[in-house]
Parts: structure tokens; sequence; C-alpha cells
RNA sequence: GUCCCCAUAGUCUAACGGAUAGGACACCGGGUUUUCAUCCCGGCGAUGGGGGUUCGACUCCCCCUGGGGGCACCA
């Protein structure tokens, strides 16, 4: 049997940290096996769904990689795959339940419904729908009919029995019927509810195992009974662990950004956003921390997915971020982080040669301080803008002594003197100088960073003086020693 | 309130009923380096509590506690 999963968001908001982990596993699982992945889109809720969010889900998943052999843009023979398009495939079961005496019309109004929810919550018991429509004589119903009401479908649910559900982490997990009562399955607008629409489309387009967060397995009784009613045999379940914040509680907004987009604005690579993902809730024997693509797909397997809650921690998907920029190939790197310095401006739409291994060079000097693509924003500013402001700790430990001034003057009139400022030349002339002026290399290498870059930090002096070159060295050295007169620093005066 | 799930360091996790409870992030310290980062070395730190079962319990059972999730005309 081939086995079919599927992962079924709803375009209610973008995809975020949990739906991608959800994805993933399924991805993984059905990769494992050969078999297929199906992306379905949950689209029921015409008020909160959105077009843009089912493009910008679409448009995410791809970016990870997580592709699909069935679902949108690639069809399939059980679609469509939309669920919006299927309602008169819902109508029509939901017609059969009806006809079969297995469900029923319900007149109540959100307000009578919510007002007797309470009333049981304050007697104990559990809030679920009293049945008050069940037996509605014929009429009743024309009146309630005349009345102007749109009636919702309600499940007939019976008391006393036991609902077991059989779930690959989980073992049995029996359920009272008593605690379900009768739920909607199609609503007064004639959408169906969750339960239903999963149900009936799960079963249409065979899918054999449901992976789905562990917010669901509650629900689960109440599908296993519609998968009675309507005749069709159950997939198996498997509910994974939820991801949580770092207070404890289901990760939301307020636990920081959630959305992938935002992951992937901010520069992580997909694969590490992959990578870190697999890791909450499932691990090898050993820990093992990274994974290339094809040896995830061949390690994972549900037996090792473990059944606790995991908090999302986003120190460690930026380390493990940092760690996969830094083995990828500088090339491939540069070609990450052009778009960065594009939108920024300091780089040209179109980048010539000489450009480009400027870039390429850059690369090579900041990669291993990278955590993030977008990084290079804050740490290498000064390679592309000649007006960058001085760090002000910065002035004041390396700029702010009566030798700097007199020194970054004699640096300037020797680099002149050179024909071309190359890193072998630089640093002989470095360390000469300080040779000969009795100071240390640091006293001389210091000052002269801060008057190239504005900031005590950064790639190697040489390195980063050799890029920026000759004339722009000197430039920078004035500039430095103007700035120092203007602003009366003890080094000038 | 009610039903269900879960429980190894701050976090992610490993450990046929039998190791000094292992690894990773974070944190702290040291080394390398002109700085930062990288890299290397080292350190801190955990089986929630109580009962059982057993020669022996992180592991099995029960209770407590704690945490989470569901209980929508949301999915």
């Amino acid at each position: 049997m081939q086995i079919r999963v599927r992962f079924a968001p709803s375009p209610t908001g973008e995809l975020h940290i949990g739906g991608v982990r959800t994805a993933l596993f399924n991805w993984l699982f059905a990769r494992h096996h050969k078999g297929r992945f199906i992306l379905r889109i949950e689209d029921t809720d015409i008020l909160r769904s959105q077009e843009n969010f089912t493009n910008s889900i679409i448009d995410n998943l791809k970016w990870l990689g997580l592709n699909w052999d069935e679902g949108p843009e690639v069809g399939g023979e059980y679609g469509p795959y939309f669920q919006s398009q299927r309602l008169a495939i819902y109508k029509k079961y939901a017609d059969y339940l009806l006809k079969e005496g297995k469900a029923y019309f319900c007149y109540c109004t959100p307000e009578e419904l919510e007002l007797r929810k309470k009333q049981m919550q304050k007697e104990g018991k559990p809030p679920v729908y009293d049945g008050h429509c069940r037996n509605l004589s014929y009429k009743e119903r024309e009146k309630f009919e005349r009345e102007g009401r749109k009636p919702t479908v309600r499940f007939k649910v019976s008391e006393g029995i036991e609902l077991k559900v059989r779930d690959l982490l989980r073992g049995e997990v029996v359920f009272k019927s008593d605690v379900l009562g009768d739920f909607i399955i199609l609503k007064s607008n004639g959408t169906p509810t969750f339960n239903f629409a999963n149900v009936i489309d799960d079963s249409l387009m065979k899918i054999t195992h449901v992976i789905r967060g562990e917010d669901h397995l509650s629900n689960t009784p109440r599908q296993l009974l519609l998968y009675q009613a309507l005749g069709f045999n159950p997939p198996l379940y498997a509910h994974i662990p939820m991801i949580l914040g770092k207070d404890g509680s289901k990760l939301s907004k307020r636990h920081g950004a959630t959305s992938i987009s935002y992951y992937r604005e901010k520069g992580f690579l997909p694969w590490a956003v992959v990578n870190y993902l697999a890791l909450l809730g499932w691990s090898t024997p050993d820990s093992q921390q990274f994974f290339e693509k094809e040896e995830l797909i061949e390690k994972f397997s549900l037996e090792r997915v473990n059944k606790s809650p995991a908090v999302f921690d986003p120190r460690k998907l930026e380390w493990m971020n940092a760690e996969y920029i830094r083995k990828m190939e500088t090339e491939k790197l540069v070609n990450l982080l052009i778009p960065y310095l594009k939108k920024k401006g300091w780089v040209k739409e179109e980048i010539d040669s000489a450009t480009y291994r400027k870039i390429f060079r850059i690369t090579e000097l900041e990669r291993d301080r990278l955590h993030l693509l977008s990084d290079i924003l804050e740490i290498a500013d000064f390679f592309f803008e000649e007006e960058f402001a001085y760090d002000t700790k910065a002035v004041e430990k390396r700029l702010n002594k009566e030798y700097v001034y007199p020194l970054l003057k004699r640096i300037k009139v020797e680099i002149d003197k050179m024909e071309h400022l190359s890193e072998e030349n630089l640093e002989v002339l470095l360390r000469n100088l300080s040779r000969e002026l009795s100071l240390s290399t640091a006293e001389v290498f210091h000052p002269l960073r801060v008057a190239l870059t504005g900031r005590m930090k950064g790639p190697g002096l040489f390195e980063l003086a050799a890029v920026l070159g000759k004339e722009e060295v000197i430039r920078r050295i004035n500039r430095t020693l103007d700035w120092l007169k203007k602003h009366k620093v003890k080094s000038s005066v």
C-alpha cells in the first residue's frame, strides 16, 4: 500500500513555525516511505481566509523545499485541493447523513448556545450541545424557518460509547462520547466545519496517515464517529507534540516572530530552518545535530518522535544558521548576500566583475561573523559607505590618546609613498612603524582600524585595508584627522 | 469547570529494567588572533514529589504536583 499523507493549512494567516514543523514531519514521512505528500488548502472559513495567505503559504513551502506531489499548482487525481471548491461534495455527504437520520437541522442561535454552555459549565458538566433541536417536530421547524432562521446541520452523537483513538505515538487514547455532544458539520452558510470537511477529504484523497499537532487529539473522536457514519475507514493517526514559546504556552505572536516569512527575510537559510525544526520532537539515538537532506529523509521515523512538547529556541536556530553559513561555498553565499546589498543600495542592480570580486572578498572576510544573512548590513557598512560614523567607545578607547594624531599622519605619509597598497606591504609598514616609534603593534593597529572602519571589531586590518585600496585608505585617514581636530580629541591638540 | 496529553539541566534531547545519566544550544573560564568572530580546551548544570513492583527503576504501576491542549456556525 502506498503511503499518502497531507499537510492541510488554512489560509487565515501566514505559515508559522508550528505549521512548518507539521508539514516537515509529513513530508519526511512521505519521502522516507516513498509515498505521496499532498497539500490541501482548508479555506472553508470564508470570513478569514485570504488568497494572499494561500500564495504566501505555497511560496514559503517551496522556499523550504517541502515539495508536494498533489495539490495546488501540480494538481492530482483526487482534486480539487481547495476545500472551497469542494462544497458540493460536503453537501452531498451531509444530505446523506440527514437522510439516514444521523444528522439533523439545528436552529439554535449562537447567543442561545453561548448562554446554555455557560450554564453547563457552572454546573460542572462538560459544555456540550444539549440536543435542543434533536427532535424538533415538523411544525417547530416550520416556525423557525418562517422566522428566517438559517439552520446548521448537527451530527448525532450517541451517549455512553467509548471512542478509542489508536495513536502511533501515544497508544490507545479513550474518550467517552458523552463529552462530545452533537457537533456541527455544516454551518448555516452551507460550508462544512473542520471536522467534517477533514474526514471527507482525507477519505476521498485516500490519506493513510494523519500526522498533525497534538491540539487535534481531542478532535479525533468526533472524526472517528464521522468515519463510522459515512462508512469510511479512518486513517492511522500520529499526534505530534506541540511547539511552545519560551513561557511554555502554545507558540504565538506574543513570543515574537512566528511566521516563516520573517525568518526568510532575516536571512535564515531554508535548510537550517528545516534541520532545526526536525530536531523539535524528533532525534536519532546519538542526538545527531546536522543532517543533509537525503540523510534526514533516510533516518526519519515516526517511532523516534517523542511525546512531550518542545520549546522553540530562536538562539539555537540562529546558531545552526550560522553553522550552515560557514559551511557554505563562498560563491553561493555571495549570491545570497547580494540581494541584501542591492536592497540597501550599496551595490547597483547590475554588478560588474570588479564589484563582484570586491563582494566576494568581503564575504570571505566577514562570513564567520554572520549569523543571519541580513547581519551583513550591520557589520559591513564601512565597506560601502564612505561617511560612516565613529563608534563612541572606539573613539574613547582607541583614538583619544596623545600619540594617535601624529601616528595616523605618519601612516598616511608612508602609505602615500607606496605604489600600491597590499596586505603584505601594509603589515610590513605598520610593524616597522611600531618598532621605530616604540609602540606595541596593538597601539598602531587599533587606531588605524577605527580610522578605516569607525569601530573596534571587524575583519583583519590588512585585509580590509587592501579591499578599500590605497586612495580610499588615505581619504579615510584624512577624514579621521579632520574629525579629531574638529572634535578636539586629546590626540589632536 | 470538564476531557485529554505530557514530565531528564534555562532550552532541544540520548540512555534493552543494570554506565561516573551521554550529546547539542545558551552561559562561564582559558588558549589562539592586531580587535571581534571563528577555532581549540575546560567548567557550571538534570531524572518534579511520594508511594509501590524488582536483587536493581530515568525506564514499569498508582497518587500528587506542575505544564500544555481541546471543549466554536476557527482550523
